[in-house]
DNA sequence: AATTGTGAATTCCTTCACAGCC
DNA sequence: GGCTGTGAAGGAATTCACAATT
């Protein structure tokens, strides 16, 4: 069956993650195997999406059995692309940037920010997190080839991403996670994700408007939000 | 029509803010009205939906002109519950939540970051971004109503993340964003968004494989990405 | 003439339910 | 007996297409 040509939901691809980061968890427990109902039961899903989601790529189950962690692990890794080291840049060394700069949940995942770019002089020249450059962004292209960059995370103002991502998929960058509260198009070939705070927070306030007013329970197993 | 009992999805709230915004602009650059059709060009999106998510709260439209932009800003402004200001704390000092308190994109929307909160005793007392103080977390259900905290949100460390939520609902919280890339699971009348940035960068990683070995191209007018 | 509001059609996603296998 | 993989059913979200309205 393995890698069905069919198109992939992005909601699977997200779950795919969340699993992933599941059975790291598993295994440094010590544990071998997994059934899907029992990794289902960790976050209020269904047990047949997991098989169903797992399924699109190969069949790594056994039935009677579950799954096997390690070797689910080293699929779910390659899925995803993360064998090979990813190469994070960030553009902005504002609060937003440097954060991202220092986060040490990505190396953990394999993802490694390897330059920050901004235009301000003040800022260019210098260094983040003991290691990291900040780079000039009208040197964009060059040190995306010279350092191999994968990804693009725009974390600039709102007014400037646009011009940003031209820049960006000038360069030849094909996936960027953009910050900045605007909704980017993207060509053709060019992923964009969007980490917008404020559609999460003003979604978050209108269920405290309503949920407040009219009292309804949320069961709030809510698939949507990521 | 206005306000159904009916359900309303996620979706269709998280677009809701997505319309806001662009009204905020359109309305800065001197427009009166827009057309769903107008509007729906701006995100590559169905000019039927966006007439479908409006229509959900009430008939703010007029055939044959479109909506009046003024008019439309204060219904949606209403309906997310933003015409007040909403106060938000930050638990976790550490960058991000340090880049939270200083990002000046929440002020435009009505949201204010009222109090940081650690444990560390050394940030305690400390103060960010010119006024916002780190309170001691272990005072957090008294600073919550003290300071009138409408919504949490959660940058700490995983493996802290459930002990943090779990003091979060006991103090009442309703509206949470966490940061951590964990699942936390939301006790019911109690709303959690997640920010989880391994998720989008991994989902990122797979499109990158993907597009790359399959050089499928991706139209990638993405509806699920918030 | 232009554009909304909305039933109907469609597409997409999730859940059910069970045959097949260990 | 227990659990996977999956076709079929069910449910949700999106898009179509048009009557209604200004």
């Amino acid at each position: 069956m393995s890698l069905k040509a069919e198109r992939i939901s992005e909601l699977t691809v997200n779950r795919l993650s969340v699993y992933l980061r599941c059975l790291d968890e598993l295994a440094a427990q010590g544990e071998a195997t997994v059934s899907s109902q029992a990794l289902a039961e960790r976050f209020s899903l269904n047990s047949a999406q997991i098989r169903k989601d797992l399924a699109y790529f190969g069949e790594f189950g056994i039935r009677g059995l579950g799954y096997n962690i390690d070797l689910l692990r080293t699929h779910l890794t390659q899925i995803l692309g993360l064998d090979a080291p990813r190469r994070v840049g960030v553009i902005g060394a504002g609060n937003l940037g440097t954060a991202l700069a220092n986060y040490d949940g990505f190396a953990r995942s394999n993802f490694a920010v390897v330059s920050l770019f901004d235009t301000d002089p003040a800022k260019i020249g210098g260094v983040v997190s003991g290691q990291i450059p900040i780079n000039d962004f009208a040197n964009f292209a060059a040190v995306v080839s010279a350092s191999s960059i994968d990804i693009a995370a725009i974390a600039v103002p709102a007014r400037v991403a646009a011009s940003v991502l031209d820049a960006v998929v000038e360069a030849g960058i094909k996936g960027v996670l953009n910050f900045a509260p605007i909704r980017l198009r993207a060509p053709a070939g060019v992923k964009i994700k969007h980490v917008d705070l404020l559609v999460s927070l003003e979604s978050l306030s209108y269920f405290l408007a309503r949920g407040a007013s009219l009292a309804k329970l949320d069961d709030d197993t809510d698939p949507t939000s990521i």
